[in-house]
DNA sequence: CCTAGTGTTTCCAGTTACTGGAAGGTCAAG
DNA sequence: CTTGACCTTCCAGTAACTGGAAACACTAGG
């Protein structure tokens, strides 16, 4: 397999393909006379499991850990689990985040008429209240 | 105020708030004659206001559009609901998605016996499941 | 055999919103 | 006058890609 075909296969972008054998997440692979990239099976199955576990929000060096232990037949589960244990907790956590975000903000937003007057309560919803918030948690958006 | 004073009042670090105004989301300072930055509380109102703004979430760019009404008298409140409202609905979005992520690893986690035996549910739901994710949307998880 | 078009290679730069660190100038206290 | 805290600029790095340029490879058609 060329490197589209793997990626259509395991559903990655190319490049992304490209990027995680760059980095040594997955092994590098064969390399044809001219120099492409070819791909076997067992590469296709440790891409889809990547992009499975990116998809859970594993970070890449999670990824890299849940690999080995996917590869790994000697494996404990218990340390499959703490992984998803953790990662699971760090879900929980961004929940509570989010609800309180959306809580804070929906009041707001319900609060504002919407017209063509300047008083807005979200305004001044954001002048103030918190005075100097120690932990700046949830501060992040990048998709 | 020095900078250190202005950054702590407004509960952002010093080399936050020097970013800020380097990429004009707020004003340049005046500067002393040593080049020190020098903030009045006007400045320190609009740090404050960002601050805020950005623990709900709002990009950089919103943070700037929302600074813009704020500074504006003649402002339409509608203005501002229609850039809350549009982040109101991202983050319903991504609550919907963690709740779904934490929904199906939960259900992993739970199956798994977390012993020193290999075989691992966590695992095997990485393994397959989706064939091909055509949106690969909750891939992120930057703090 | 030539050519057009697509696939592939490498490398470099850009994205978001900062953060860390180096090298050096300034200020107040003792 | 020295020490230490504070300030300046500039450059690099973070996560995980993504976009694009320049050049080589392969395939089908004529």
């Amino acid at each position: 397999m060329n490197i589209s075909a793997v990626a259509d296969a395991a559903g990655l972008p190319v490049k992304t393909v490209r990027y995680y054998s760059d980095i040594g997440l997955v092994p590098a692979p064969a390399r044809s006379g001219s120099g492409y990239r070819s791909y076997d099976d067992s590469a296709l199955r440790k891409l889809v499991f990547v992009r499975r576990a990116r998809e859970f929000g594993f970070s890449v060096g999670e990824c890299r850990d849940l690999l080995g232990l996917y590869e790994n037949r000697r494996r404990s589960s218990a340390d499959v689990k703490r992984i998803a244990a953790r990662r699971l907790e760090e879900i929980a956590e961004k929940q509570r985040e989010l609800q309180s975000l959306h809580d804070e903000l929906a009041h707001l937003v319900e609060a504002c008429r919407g017209d063509h007057r300047p008083d807005c309560p979200i305004i001044d919803g954001l002048e103030a209240r918190s005075p100097a918030a120690p932990a700046r948690a949830p501060i992040d958006r990048p998709g």
